[in-house]
RNA sequence: GCCGGGGUGGCGGAACGGGAGACGCGGGGGACUUAAAAUCCUCUGUCCUUCGGGGCGUGCGGGUUCGACUCCCGCCCCCGGCACCA
């Protein structure tokens, strides 16, 4: 018998699929006038584009063909790009490293990767293919960028910034991890550096409430996104500074607890400091402990664990609601960049304030109690309807939320604070001092200042340099005569802007220039985009979960606003796949434990590839990569390919379809479509098909009749399709069918999912005792008459009442005894 | 500390309130073979057994239910996010 020869075949369906354009989906002429065929967008997180495909990417991609194909072949016009997150460190790096252009080593580990992605056989629109680093497309991030500019969304200030030594740039808040860059893993500094933003700020309510938007989100990221965004409701309180006319703001969650506050801390870089302790006692010794809070890094001061430290001023700031004097101190566990830079300190309620307040002998207060009365250990935190006001004069008796909203009301009619919102995020600094990324599009003109370009001199095209090594300032500083430019406006002598953009703003708008990829008048034509987006199921690694993610949304929701598209959410359902580890860690080349795909296609087959990675477990779950799992993959196509032969050798079979390997394989086809469809499940359909193909052999040893093993074999056949395509072509074909990526996805005959009898399950005391095949659909006392005569049943029941039976009609008699 | 996810054989995992361990890997035994590979058959949670079967088993302790891996309450442990965030 011929063979299974994976390489022959898989090259052989790759150019059909190729040659006939088989996934290829154009644009309508008209969207509005498009036919109501059912369509979708499915997409997976493009890659970034080093030469080598990882397990990451087979995984990813194989998820999103199963979908793909399966909606293909349901009838749904099915709309499946790919691209190539292009700009960035790694490549402009190993340009440093071996010399040569990051250009050329982009294009060069492109092609790799795009040869390696056809290798695998996924069904794709290469027609569609974009790559951030191309002109033609920075071109419009570039165009973007301007229209946040003129929004007010994009703007340039100099700010105290996140600095990372080794890759000698700035960062965004979301690339440092524990004080650390999130991509080399140096320590990061601090920094006061002038630096272009994105206001993503303004829409953090939104990017919190318009979750409600999203159809089907993994709980874990919507945390980490609300996690990120940090709001927290409170109150601005103003505190005054005793002597002076100095005001301090303060902002507080727990405004209830005002009349618990024995002190009051500033942060050592808050600029009044200065101001409160000039020509005072405590001058020298307030500015030595800032100079040495100053010195501290912030990955020290983040340690909580760590003894409190602080100065008293000699100053006092007044309590609006009391009017007591209270100390003003000045300590580093106060943060300048959460609030205000100056809190009041309440250590009865607080662990953080309690803490200092027992280091410096402060005096601790107690202002909230339990609503049951009791006795309770300092500091006590609860915030709840368990907790109410004591002490706290016109509000004392009240429930704690009950009391933050009286004093709140209170507060803003005295005119001494009123009611404000907190966040943790920051706005996005997009500046890097970096060579191989989209030049910001603006010029600085003596005249004039700040100048967008005009979007007819777009794009702004990278100037060739020599040295690509970041130098703290961006290498395209180096190219004078590119520079040195005239004013848009003013038409006098300006100079461009010589930093690029952080590359996750290519990749916050990607997946919308897919939908129009070769549009050259706009980034993309409003009405194509709306035909097509918001994305129906968007697949990719956790890892994304803020940045990415939080980033996309963000663009989305600003393009919505200036009427360049028609919904406020990107992607409605999203699906994050677990990573793959090998020996328990991420696969990396500095640890040595990677499995190259290539490799294993090599050996075993892209099919078997596709199959093993999907069938190792939830595909939601990390999964621990074996070597021998393969092995029974491809045994099972192996299995499936003699059977495909044997069957189409014997040709066409008449007969008698009326049995139970019939039924199997409608019921296989049930489970398959139900896993995929409802529960986003990928490995069990594998299981169910291993079975199915089990079932096969046994029925075909047992001289089943030939029709029913051709029709359970064709089953198999059409239902491992979206996992093995290259395999099931082959034996469609040879099994006297056409094109099988055409045919509709089976659907299983309810007739056939019948049982003319089942195995009656039979507990007593809910255990299990004994079994019995009987025929469907009789009574529910014959079902316990049946029950009864086993005489391991009757065993158990020895001498004792049947106080009850329990019927489940087609499944179970439970006896009481 | 707060938020989210999870804990089932030697391993990956299945079980969608009703048969715990489907399916695969690994392992034992056997057939075919001069031999090996491939292939095929068979056993494989654990303890007891007179070989009929029986006891115990899904992190721990309670509860709901005729019946709980599954639902509820309280713990323990692991993973992820946030964190001197006021």
């Amino acid at each position: 018998m011929e063979r299974y020869d994976p390489q022959a075949i898989e090259r052989k369906w790759q150019e059909t699929w190729e040659r006939e354009q088989a996934f290829v989906v154009p644009n309508p002429a008209d969207p509005q006038a498009a036919d109501d065929r059912p369509r979708t967008y499915v997409l997976e997180m493009l890659p970034y584009p080093s030469g080598e495909l990882h397990m990451g990417h087979v995984f990813n991609y194989t998820l999103g063909d199963v979908v793909s194909h399966v909606k293909r072949r349901q009838g749904v016009i099915v709309l499946r790009p790919m691209g190539y997150d292009a700009f960035g460190l790694p490549a402009e790096n190993a340009a440093i490293r071996e010399g040569g252009h990051p250009r050329e080593i982009s294009e060069r580990n492109i092609d790799s990767i795009r040869r390696q992605m056809h290798r695998m056989g996924w069904s794709i629109d290469w027609t569609r293919e974009v790559s951030t680093s191309d002109p033609t497309y920075y071109r419009w991030t570039q165009w973007l960028f301007l229209r946040f500019y003129e929004a007010g969304l994009a703007y340039r200030k100099e700010a105290p910034v996140k600095w990372c030594p080794n890759d000698q740039t700035v960062l965004a808040n979301e690339q440092v991890i524990d004080g650390r860059c999130e991509r080399c893993g140096a320590e990061v500094v601090a920094k006061n550096l002038e630096q272009w933003f994105f206001r993503i700020t303004e829409y953090a309510d939104r990017l919190l409430d318009e979750m409600a938007l999203l159809e089907s989100w993994p709980e874990r990221v919507l945390t980490m996104q609300r996690n990120w965004i940090g709001r927290s409701t409170g109150a601005e309180v103003v505190f005054r500074v005793e002597g002076t006319d100095v005001e301090l703001p303060v902002f507080t969650t727990r405004p209830d607890t005002l009349f618990g506050a024995t002190f009051f801390v500033l942060a050592p870089e808050h600029q009044l400091v200065g101001d409160l302790i000039r020509s005072t006692d405590t001058e020298r010794a307030v500015i030595d402990y800032v100079g040495h809070a100053g010195a501290t890094t912030a990955v020290e001061r983040a340690d909580t664990e760590r003894e409190k430290t602080g100065v008293f001023t000699g100053r006092y700031a007044r309590n609006p609601v009391n009017d007591e004097l209270l100390p003003i101190w000045v300590s580093d566990y106060v943060l300048m960049e959460y609030g205000t830079g100056a809190i009041m300190g309440v250590p009865g309620h607080d662990a953080r304030d309690f803490e200092f307040a027992t280091r410096f002998g402060l005096e601790i207060r107690q202002v909230v109690e339990p609503a049951d009365g009791s006795p309770v250990e300092l500091p006590y935190v609860e915030r709840t309807t368990g907790a109410r006001s004591m002490s706290s004069g016109q509000f004392s008796g009240l429930e704690t939320p009950e009391a933050i909203d009286a004093i709140v009301e209170w507060l803003e009619s005295e005119g001494l604070g009123k009611a404000t919102v907190g966040y943790r995020l920051r706005d996005w600094l997009l500046s890097r001092q970096r060579y191989w990324g989209a030049p910001i599009p603006v010029v600085h003109c003596e005249v004039c200042g700040l100048v967008p370009v005009p979007d007819d001199q777009l794009p702004v095209l990278l100037p060739e340099v020599d040295d690509y090594k970041p130098k703290g300032r961006s290498p395209l500083a180096a190219a004078e005569e590119w520079v040195r430019t005239t004013c848009p406006e003013c038409g006098g002598p300006a100079r461009r802007e010589t930093d690029t953009m952080d590359t996750f703003v290519d990749s916050s708008w990607y997946f919308l220039r897919y939908a129009d990829p070769r549009n050259d008048q706009l980034p993309f034509d409003r009405e194509i985009v709306d035909f097509w987006l918001p994305v129906q199921q968007y697949i990719g690694g956790v890892e994304h979960a803020i940045l990415h993610l939080l980033y996309a949304r963000f663009f989305t929701k600003v393009m919505n606003d200036l009427g360049l598209l028609g919904f406020r959410e990107p992607f409605l359902r999203l699906f994050t796949q677990g990573m793959i580890t090998r020996n328990g860690a991420k696969m990396s080349k500095s640890k040595g434990n990677v499995v190259s795909p290539d490799a294993m296609v090599e050996r075993y087959g892209a099919d078997a590839m596709r199959l093993y990675i999907l069938y190792m477990g939830p595909a939601e779950a990390d999964k621990e990569w074996h070597d021998s799992g393969i092995e029974g993959i491809a045994r099972l196509l192996d299995r499936l390919w003699r059977l495909g032969l044997e069957v189409a050798d014997a040709g066409r079979a008449d007969g008698d379809l009326g049995l139970e390997l019939v039924r199997t394989a409608h019921r296989t086809i049930a489970k398959v479509t139900d896993d995929l469809e409802r529960r986003f499940q990928f490995h069990t359909p594998i299981a169910a098909l291993f079975e199915l193909v089990n079932d096969i052999y046994r029925a075909k040893e047992e001289s089943g009749s030939e029709a029913a093993v051709r029709f359970a074999t064709e089953t198999a056949v059409s239902l491992i399709q979206p996992y093995a395509p290259h395999l099931a072509e082959e034996l469609w074909q040879r099994l006297g069918h056409e094109r099988l990526w055409q045919e509709p996805w089976p659907e299983p005959d309810p007739a056939m999912l019948e049982q003319a009898s089942f195995d009656l399950v039979v507990q007593v005391n809910g255990k299990l005792r004994d079994r019995v095949t009987v025929a469907v659909g009789l009574s529910d006392e014959a079902l316990v008459e049946h029950a009864k005569a086993l005489p391991r049943v009757a065993s158990q029941v020895d001498g004792k009442e049947i106080r009850r039976a329990i019927v489940v009609p087609g499944k179970l008699v439970n006896f009481v005894v």
